[in-house]
DNA sequence: AGTACTGATGTCGCCTTGTGACATCACACT
DNA sequence: AGTGTGATGTCACAAGGCGACATCAGTACT
């Protein structure tokens, strides 16, 4: 198995390494110069030091480049919900909480910055939602498949990811100093509160 | 007052009436006859008798001509949630469960077409998805001029939004004979119950 | 009556997105 | 040396979307 002395996977001298990495920072960073409207994928190819067309090859379209962590988002959340035996509505709860800690925590600033390119254009909203919806069908999938039905599965996540959203925008507001993960607690309170008041 | 007799608001011999009904019309037959990316708003227009440039006076994009109805939605929703003065969640479940019996009631049929022709397209889903979200933006500012406090307005709103979609997912899934409001009805109970159970 | 204005529509040309088909060329394996 | 293989570049093209200008019925003003 001499093959698995290969670090270098590949291609090393012949191109520059991590294509997809180059591209996603290239993206990143003229979206944040121009906006992303007045960036053409053709830019983000020639930052790169690469073709348009291999940036088609590497992303579906021109905004995938700035979802790429939804992924491993995606994988930690189920992760945290299939590992608990909480009931569903805290179990979600309870793996947002963990996934603040994780991946949030330490990337205010960054987060800030994606959100205000996010916010500064219709089409990437939409793809964020997609990407929201898709990541809340995979922890519907998850508690289905721990036992609990259609209905429940999907409440409890929705409710689970409502309270996240509060608790995130609450988190990226400037002025705000509290951690993601305490803000999740409180929006969580405050959601049983008002649900479950009296009509 | 002489003017207000002239009930065909213009031009009436040199273009046929309501071009922007009639590109309503086209796109939804053809949307359905041949699906979405089958169809170019050449199409649409030729058949509906106008020009491309016209299509894009009228609809800001080719998703457009499908969410016409979503401006009178949101209408009435926010008229409901304003009259009542009903505790936040209530409020907007109240408002939900009226258009429910106001809008959906009497077109199941039509419902499930529009539905069938946004499942087969990502880019018709990320348009609801936004349509949706803009949809609750109102609502929950409907809420918070009622007083209620940025938090609160959000999550109530968020919650019967998810009611009333988990709601609407059954009523529209083929099978199913209740109506609408009664989902919705059920649905909100479940969640009451599921946010409000003990860790 | 004549004329200028308005406003919805059509025409033309352009850039950008996104894709299929084919060429290229360092590296690996035989 | 010969032969793949796989990531990349090149070319051509359909479709989305938009700016600028032309057209022309009806209206208003003189």
């Amino acid at each position: 198995m001499s093959q698995c002395d290969i670090r270098y996977h590949g291609h090393m001298a012949r191109w520059q390494p991590d294509a997809r990495g180059r591209l996603e920072a290239a993206a990143f960073e003229l979206f944040r110069e121009r906006g992303f409207e007045q960036t053409t994928v053709t830019d983000i190819a020639a930052r790169a030091g690469l073709d348009k067309r291999t940036f088609y090859r590497l992303f579906g379209d021109k905004r995938e480049a700035l979802f790429s962590g939804s992924g491993h988002l995606e994988e930690v959340l189920v992760k945290a919900v299939t590992e608990t035996d909480a009931a569903p509505f805290e179990a979600v709860v309870a793996a947002f909480r963990r996934v603040a800690g994780e991946i949030f925590a330490d990337r205010l600033e960054l987060v800030r910055v994606l959100q205000s390119i996010i916010e500064s254009s219709p089409e990437l909203q939409e793809r964020e939602l997609r990407k929201a919806g898709s990541l809340a069908a995979a922890v519907a999938a998850a508690l289905r498949a721990k036992g609990f039905g259609e209905t429940t599965a999907t409440l409890a996540t929705e409710s689970g990811a409502t309270v996240f959203r509060v608790a995130y925008a609450r988190w990226v507001a400037p002025g705000s100093d509290a951690s993601l993960a305490d803000l999740i607690t409180e929006v969580a309170t405050e959601l049983r509160a008002i649900t479950s008041a009296q009509g």
